[in-house]
DNA sequence: TTGAAAGCGTTACCAG
DNA sequence: CTGGTAACGCTTTCAA
């Protein structure tokens, strides 16, 4: 592959000239910049931004951890951050660590060999590996989706908090009393525990009430409507259903169709994400709208301004979310 | 940051040998192996991958261009081929061209520049501007979604054709006999053209019928919705709809469903794709299944093969689908 | 306006 | 077993 070297034997000047030429920079005869042209179309140059990098240190590029890629949240926060780093002129290193927690920490040692100028990672959990993997990374890092402000990490994270109590709220209104909450795996202190707690707190606050139970299961229709199935059974007061994801919710939905019940009328159900699902079921499902692509363009923002100023002026950012109606609850 | 030329010093030796250690060569005496592993905690080195890639002229770089993340096809693709880069010890660098059709041909020569060792291009069209650019790049380019064999562009694609003329046959078999076709772009010659001429091909073979007319949206619910609110205007005899997607045939059924008409029912409809919306959807829509994350794992495998033995044994790979019986047809 | 040479952080080869 | 030195392909001074 040909090279500045190259370049300059073919044209008869030295690499210094050429280099110029390919910078377009200034003063440099018009003749001899013709001259440069014509050598590198004729040997195809194509520049070495690998070596440039190790000269300027400086690669432009942005390492992204997340946990899968068909989710919403992902997929379009994706699209959001995307945008922002391609704006800036860098590159998105992309990698899948495929719900394997050990691989998150491998990443960010992966990462900062290749001297990534950020890192963005998509968190399901934060445990002290993780947070120690994190602190001994020389590239600053942003957490999306957990919040690790209380170990000083800037985070973006989503009010899960007032989404739960918002669900406490609504079910309540709609009659409900007999309330259980279908969550994921404990590790997800945002979605889980997060989640839940604002439903206990609703509850609590407004009709000295508790939840019945808090089951748990995966991100997926299928867990949704087995978990549901089972609760139909162990819980025949059930009235009020919150899940964790609106996929959970349509699985449940499923499975409270095929016993007696109604969902929307005996059983009111509620979800989060308002994941394009949730308007097409039937009943349609009431849920709450995260903005996921800001949430991606936010926290690239964020990492930007980290690397600039090697300091960023908020640490913490926390995504609202929008209440939808629907049939359902 | 402290490079191996700070470790020697601190630790009393020389460059060669820290770079022994740190490679886990063989041939080290155990007690400078020691002193120089200290030394490296002390100053917290970590390796230069930039300057190893330069030196060993080997990026581990593939390149993946995606016209959007928020889509099945190519989330569920991310996912499959980024576990199979992964476990060849390879990095992921995404471009996002968002639809833009000029992007694309940028990102190929950025990455070329990045000395990425071969590209993933998820196409939506494929002019003449994009083969050139295509040839042009030093690293090998595989195709995906749209057929490039004919410029001996190496590509995995889904079997378009076959998808048409299968749903010509199951419309017909269900009753249907002036059918309609809803698009997208025609550039996209395998998802507008190529399910259009296969199902154009089974009314003509089977029954000697046309399609009604062809017509032509995007990739969305709403748009689904637009295009049928006015076809069942303009085609009152209208009972079978074939989508090029399952988003789009959902938000048909749903302008069918306002109008006096019955999906399913009064007008079959067929989408492709196997959406997760296409089972919660009533009626549930019938459609083709397309394994997408396998797409991925596919084109990873063959883009692997060309790096490595700088030609393929399969320069083109037809991805096979199911047909996914439910309710709307 | 141009060229020579140093240097970015590694690895690899050849001596010792 | 260890060290010196030359690359890798570029940019950036400093001179001319």
């Amino acid at each position: 592959m040909a090279g500045l070297h190259d370049v300059a034997k073919l044209s008869g000047v030295s690499k210094s000239t050429v280099s110029r030429v390919i910078n377009n920079e200034s003063g440099v005869k018009a003749s001899t910049k013709e001259k440069v042209q014509k050598a590198i179309d004729v040997c195809g140059y194509v520049a070495n931004q690998v070596a440039r990098d190790l000269q300027s240190q400086k690669t432009n590029l942005i390492g992204v951890i997340v946990p899968r890629m068909y989710s919403n949240a992902t997929a379009k926060g994706l699209d959001g951050l995307s945008s922002i780093i391609d704006q800036a002129g860098k590159y998105v290193l992309l990698a899948n660590s495929q719900q394997n927690h050990a691989q998150e920490i491998e990443y960010i040692k992966r990462f900062n060999q290749k001297r990534v100028e950020g890192i963005l990672l998509y968190a399901t959990h934060l445990d002290s590996a993780l947070v120690d993997a994190i602190k001994q990374s020389t590239a600053p890092v942003v957490l999306i989706g957990q919040d690790g402000s209380l170990f000083n990490i800037p985070s973006v994270i989503y009010d899960d908090l007032s989404v739960g109590f918002s669900a406490g709220q609504r079910l309540l209104a709609a009659g409900a009393a007999n309330i259980v909450f279908i969550g994921v795996n404990s590790q997800d202190i945002a979605v889980d525990q997060c989640r839940f707690e604002g439903l206990r707190q609703a509850l609590q606050h407004t009709k000295q009430l508790s939840p019945l139970f808090h089951s748990r299961g995966e991100f997926s229709i299928e867990s949704g409507y087995q978990q549901a199935k089972q609760l139909l059974i162990d819980w025949p007061q059930l009235d009020g259903l919150f899940c964790a994801t609106d996929r959970i919710a349509i699985g449940a939905m499923k499975a409270i169709s095929e016993s007696d019940k109604v969902p929307g009328k005996d059983i009111k159900v509620l979800g989060v994400g308002n994941d394009e699902l949730s308007q097409v079921s039937t009943p349609s499902l009431s849920t709450f709208s995260y903005a996921f692509d800001l949430t991606g363009e936010k926290s690239a923002n964020m990492l930007l301004d980290l690397i600039e100023n090697k300091q960023s002026s908020v640490s913490k950012l926390v995504m609202s979310f929008e209440i939808i109606d629907r049939e359902s609850c």
